[in-house]
DNA sequence: GTTAGCACTCTGGGCGTGAGAGTGCTAACG
DNA sequence: CGTTAGCACTCTCACGCCCAGAGTGCTAAC
């Protein structure tokens, strides 16, 4: 798991931190492992190459890098590169370049909030090269506004929930005998009456009394049918994970050159598929604001060694929350990535604000 | 594009057809080239690889096999593989046991139509080997059944469309100023009252007649406002191509020992991604009860030249079509993908049936 | 503490070779 | 005349080899 608390900066020096972000910044861009000569002729480090390679195996002693093998050059481990985000606490803002251009695209977006994660997606993976990801705000606790019954034909019917902020949900209703259309409005006007306004926990509360004033007529037995059927779907409604997860720009991360062999690549996708880790994730990563960094083997499924994510929460804490974020591989350029993520999440906090004013 | 009408099965004499197949289920199984002494070791050919060699020799000759290099199998092309297809016409019906374990399946899943198609793409998936693809049935016309107005806060409100069938259509509406949920009440109610049950065609005849009975109120005003919504959301339901292609087991695909070079692995990928051709060919693949089969380089994109689709549509003709299908590499089992797929658009045909009884 | 120098190590690419698989051809056979 | 056995030929693939190149680690000098 990622580390919560920041611990301060390890036992390295000052020189030798500036050289593990050399290696980290030069291997983020070669995807080759790096060496002495070319860190000093490069970042141009006011050491000579040997100096530079003893620090390397302080690095390296240090868990920070490793070595494929003798005669090659150095390459981040997930400590080195855990060590990396950490020193990068300075949250530097997105160049107002690509804030625009992130900007510009929402702009473009009909106002309706269920195109608005699906485009944080779209927009992160262009922007940073990997695969986007995005969750839909999904409210904390169901509150029903108000059901319909839509009779399909006489034994079926559509039941549709409105929640609060217009989350819509649907399902189709099996009768053991014709029920008319008007039977079915009665019902719902029954239900709505009882149980608008209010969360699964009291309707709950009110459902036995709700069926007892109803009296025993067949449009309170419909009713009391129809009012077990809220109960369940808010009931799903509040447990279920975050599931949707939607994701864009995959085939960004295939084209690293660190997956060319297809195996990987399976392992990779197979990542991409474990869409139930993310929606733990969302639970762990509470309050708006703060951007989190999940590197190789931190993550908990044996698939994602390989990769790294970095996400944000977004919405209203204790109202409706989503994450959105990035995945890459873990030779990614986490400095940007954090800070596009960043970015964007704010973005999403504000359209989220709005309506919830 | 696909060969319509199935013409006489060419020139091939029984015995050339007899070997082709067996060279195609031989390299199905293998992927590897097939050579005349595999070829009547396994299959028992009442002849000697001599002969075979020559019939291969011919069966080259008529574009049904290719040759990777001059010692080595042969391996079909993409003509041959149409070949096969044309000439299983006898359609076998899918083996009891598999019938039973996917009507198990579907047993297993919620009466609600969203998650059909779902359960198609992945028992496809599970049950071909390959990747399962499957669109919901989307109703040819839209037919307003009511709306909803849902306020949010004072400018912001929900609104649904319920249309026939119960599908739902959910989206924001921003006001110039103020409206309370009474105002919305009413506004809806008006335009319940004159619009539903209506097609979007009947609609827009009706909307201008509509505005001025309205009078010139507030509420009026609003119900006109929002009539143009539903007007809008209508024709964009009837207009919108099937996008929302689900898809299930894409890494099986990946196993495939020809797309072990990760760049044909983006290749298969960005043809996964391209959702547009599979809404075309929607719309290609018109009645019911026929399963189509798109082979390599007959699919117009160029990044599906190395894969092929097996589809059949499902539904209600002139009421509500979709497609479900198996997406492969070339060489597939296209014997069994056909069954299967076959099958289970038949399933759904009941399932639909069901919906519009 | 830093640096120059140097021996050492390991990879990756280029090359040649030989086994194996499969073909195409031809001559004999029923 | 179709079928078959035999055989020479071709091409790939795996293996082993070697060498250039890159980079290290160590040591002695600054």
């Amino acid at each position: 798991m990622a580390r919560r608390i920041r611990r301060p900066l390890g036992p390295l020096d000052l020189r030798a931190q500036a050289i593990l972000r050399a290696v980290i910044d030069e291997y983020v861009t070669t995807a080759t492992p790096v060496g002495s000569q070319a860190l000093v002729a490069k970042y141009r480090l006011p050491v000579s190459s040997a100096t530079v390679r003893g620090v390397l195996a302080e690095l390296e002693a240090a868990g920070m890098l490793s070595h494929p093998h003798t005669s090659a050059g150095r390459v981040p481990t997930d400590v080195g590169y855990r060590y990396y985000v950490e020193s990068i606490n300075v949250m530097e803002p997105l160049p107002a370049v690509e804030q625009l251009m992130i900007r510009h695209q929402f702009g473009q977006v009909e106002f309706a909030s269920e195109h608005w994660f699906r485009l944080a997606a779209t927009t992160l993976a262009t922007a940073t090269g990997s695969a986007g990801l995005a969750t839909p705000a999904k409210p904390v606790a169901a509150r029903l506004r108000r059901i319909d019954l839509v009779s399909i034909h006489g034994r079926l019917a559509s039941l549709i929930l409105v929640l609060r902020e217009g989350t819509v949900k649907q399902q189709l209703v099996h009768f053991d005998n014709v029920q008319t259309q008007e039977a079915l409005a009665a019902a719902s006007m029954l239900v709505n009456q009882h149980l608008a306004d209010l969360t699964a926990a009291q309707v709950e509360r009110r459902l036995p009394r709700f069926g007892e004033a109803g009296g025993e007529d067949e449009v309170a037995t419909l009713a009391r049918r129809i009012g077990d059927l809220v109960l369940r779907t808010m009931r799903d409604f509040d447990h279920e994970k975050i599931e949707e997860v939607f994701s864009d720009g995959l085939l960004n991360v295939l084209a690293a050159p660190e997956f060319a062999q297809s195996d990987k690549v399976r392992r990779v996708f197979s990542a991409l598929e474990n869409r139930a880790y993310l929606g733990d994730l969302v639970d762990a990563i509470g309050g708006r604001g703060r951007v989190h960094v999940f590197i190789g083997q931190e993550n908990r499924p044996e698939e994602m060694h390989e990769v790294s994510l970095v996400l944000a929460p977004y919405g209203q804490p204790g109202r409706a929350m989503g994450v959105v974020g990035v995945l890459g591989p873990t030779r990614m350029s986490y400095r940007h990535a954090i800070g596009t993520v960043s970015f964007v999440s704010g973005l999403l906090d504000e359209l989220v604000d709005h309506l919830y004013a």
